[in-house]
DNA sequence: TCAGACGGTTTGCAGTACAAACTAGTCTGC
DNA sequence: GCAGACTAGTTTGTACTGCAAACCGTCTGA
């Protein structure tokens, strides 16, 4: 086991598994479209439950890939999402990683 | 919730599970390029223990998406796999499906 | 004969995604 | 002013899953 070859295989292995959930790459790729994004749009636009939101999100914000902003509109409370640089790097590499296995084909 | 825009995002959410997990993208990455491979190729070419190997292969095989053939060689048993027809249809549609994902950027 | 290698399989555990249930607060009708 | 419905999310419970360590049967070499 010395020095086996490097073959596009095990790119897949070293895939960020924070980002490679789809749920998770379903929101991280709406917040890379915009600035800031709310739950309610995220909500509509993924069509995933609240609960999935709320947790992939929480989990998204321990990584360090989004940041989450929360404030009153009037009396009713909202919260926002955006991605940080961090998160922002993270899915440009994990594309270009992805891109890479499917160069051939 | 009567129309709810189509966005790519949802894509992700319908992605087929069994060949999203990276150690069977893999696996059967590899199995797309030969004929028939044996267990300790697939070892090898990918880095996997024989425990991952063994476990992902019996998924793919229950999806059907794999068929396996075991065989003494002089006295040594060998498992080879190969890619069903239904599986490379799934990692092809799998694969177009993702590449959806990508076009923009 | 018996220690170790070979070719895999099974098991135990730790982590995870998911939706249902819940919380906290607002608005509406009466 | 109070019951009930709605809004905006969070927490909880469960069922599943990936992972590597432990295991199994067989073979080989000393």
């Amino acid at each position: 086991m010395t020095d086996e070859p490097e073959h596009i295989a095990r790119r897949f292995l070293s895939l960020d598994r924070m980002v490679h959930e789809p749920a998770r790459l379903a929101i991280m790729t709406v917040l890379a479209e915009a600035e800031e994004v709310e739950f309610r749009f995220l909500e509509a636009v993924t069509g995933l439950t609240k609960g999935n939101i709320s947790s992939h999100a929480a989990k998204l914000e321990v990584a360090g890939y989004i940041s989450v902003r929360k404030e009153f509109r009037g009396k009713v409370p909202v919260t926002s999402y955006s991605l940080t640089a961090h998160g922002r790097e993270a899915l440009a590499s994990y594309r270009a990683n992805l891109r890479a296995t499917m160069e051939p084909g």
